[in-house]
DNA sequence: ATGGTTGTTCCACAA
């Protein structure tokens, strides 16, 4: 089973490039995040005529997550339990194959020292208490997306630079490793410990593609029982080249 | 220190 990732940074802007990529690569199942849009307004039927049923989380102008799958989603769940106010679209959980998994646009918490940086850590904190259930089921799940955190030094081009950072702060690093200590394996560097500039982000700005200068943030968390069945993971950087692109390209995970 | 870019929307905000 291949699951794939994508911050697609507006569905509606971006599916010329989902369905041109959806052709070659075929994953089982993609998981897109920051879809700008409501359920309405969803391309269902383009994404539908490429084989993918479409489970949606969406929310006007900001947000958003989704997850497409060649066979049916069962109980799908949307947003995280433990804040009855909140309303930003950025969570979907559903069972595809057996294995549950999830769809998630971690809150970015830039600027810090306000309340979206406060935001950022209960929501982490929301996913913490929330992984501490799915594992007491003790079966297959997988949690993709943006998550919004530069998980060490190797995974950003300047860690100087991005030490203040919402996305790399040490507060923020702390809540993620946590949040992996709980037993979750996150999929790209547990197969490719030493690989360097594996970049899944790059900015539109200042050339930060052509330069490489990029941020691995879109990332897959196993439970214990998807890690045994982890064989690959890739990021295919060739969507961020092309037209329109968005800022983030696919992460690919494969289960045996 | 600033500006560099993209998307959505209402004349900014979020990233």
């Amino acid at each position: 089973m291949r699951i794939a990732s994508w911050n697609v940074n507006s569905v509606r802007a971006r599916v010329a490039n989902i369905t041109s990529w959806l052709e070659t690569a075929r994953p089982d199942v993609l998981l897109l995040q920051e879809i700008k849009c409501e359920d309405d307004a969803f391309p269902r039927l383009e994404l539908e005529a490429m084989g993918y049923k479409c489970a949606v989380a969406g929310q006007k102008s900001y947000n958003g997550v989704a997850l497409l799958s060649k066979e049916p989603a069962t109980d799908i769940k949307v947003g995280l339990d433990g804040d009855a106010d909140d309303t930003q679209a950025r969570y979907i959980e559903a069972t595809v194959g057996g294995v549950r998994i999830a769809s998630l646009y971690l809150p970015n918490g830039n600027p810090v020292g306000t309340e979206k940086y406060s935001y950022k850590l209960a929501w982490m904190a929301r996913l913490h208490q929330h992984v501490q259930k799915l594992l007491k089921q003790e079966s297959p799940f997988v949690l993709g997306g943006d998550f919004n955190v530069i998980p060490e030094e190797v995974d950003v081009y300047d860690p100087k630079g991005w030490e203040n950072d919402a996305l790399f702060l040490p507060q923020t690093r702390e809540a993620y490793r946590s949040l992996l200590n709980l037993g979750l394996t996150e999929a790209f560097r547990a197969l490719h410990p030493d690989q360097k500039e594996a970049y899944s982000f790059w900015d539109y700005q200042a050339g930060a593609w052509p330069r490489n200068l990029g941020l691995r943030i879109d990332l897959f968390l196993l439970s214990p029982q998807a890690a045994d069945r982890l064989s690959a993971c890739a990021i295919d950087a060739a969507p961020r080249g092309q037209d329109k692109a968005s800022d983030h390209t696919p992460v690919i995970v494969t289960l045996d």
